[in-house]
DNA sequence: CAGTATCCCTCAAGATACTG
DNA sequence: CAGTATCTTGAGGGATACTG
């Protein structure tokens, strides 16, 4: 009876896209994805993972709309996998968790490959949050407003 | 030989941060944390998660150094679960998911509780991406600059 | 090269009982 | 109320062999 419960029928957002990205692969399959990657080996070889378990989250990602497959752009027979604009809209969640990650789970004096603007080549700046009237927005100021019962 | 690989020691800082907060409910426990939780019931009762496994979480955060624990601030002898600054930071990611899961993973005519500015009471707009310069940044715009080997 | 098919193992997660 | 201790189940993941 220890059956997973299905998140996909929360109320909130958050526990939702968790259902759908929240595991060990996913977002690391997206992170290559933005990155150019296309192939089933490039996958494999990029990740280190089984190639059973990347066939089940390719599997699972093109079912929840997040990548499409496409028959290759060079003549063979296989697949391609491309970000849906669904799956694009994930960037904001790749990147914070590149930034997170950058500035709390890096050693001092340990190099890592910066994120650059292509046009200017320079570091892409940490994102900012901001209220509707444009003010600066901390975590404090923000809550979920939850429907009034009657 | 199945034994799951660490993610810790990978050059890339999405795959080190998926490896602290990448699994089913840290970041749904970070998620309660910002809206205020800080009591282990509390957290029980929002998630529906088994103690032990709850139990287990919450340590892993703490030791993580996204959670700090404190002495409750009512009388009782138990234990209050207070987000670092280093949690806080996560806030960016975890409104990143909610503002995804609102977007793709609702129906039509779903309701869902808004993320409002306590100031203004008004909806938090969508995180918007900004180049250095100030431009809009698009995910085909920003790529990870890797060394260039000798 | 791009997968599918098996086999096996570990651990996350659920249920529940127990303790202070 | 706030956990810890046990037990069980099954999904996730790893390795490898196999197919077109």
């Amino acid at each position: 009876m220890a059956k997973r419960k299905s998140l996909m029928s929360d109320p909130c957002p958050v526990a939702r896209s968790i259902d759908v990205v929240g595991d060990r692969w996913a977002l690391l399959i997206i992170r290559d994805a933005f990155d150019g990657m296309r192939r089933f080996g490039e996958f494999q070889k990029s990740l280190g993972v089984a190639k059973n378990i990347l066939s089940a989250r390719l599997r699972d990602l093109v079912d929840a709309g997040i990548l499409d497959v496409a028959p290759a752009s060079d003549g063979s027979a296989y697949q391609e996998y491309i970000l849906t604009a669904k799956g694009k809209e994930l960037f904001t969640v790749v990147l914070g968790l590149r930034q997170w990650g950058e500035g709390h789970l890096f050693k001092k004096g340990e190099s890592i490959a910066p994120m650059v603007d292509r046009d200017s080549g320079k570091p892409i700046p940490k994102i900012t949050l901001h209220t509707c009237e444009g003010k600066l927005l901390k975590p404090e100021n923000a809550f979920v407003k939850r429907k009034t019962r009657a």
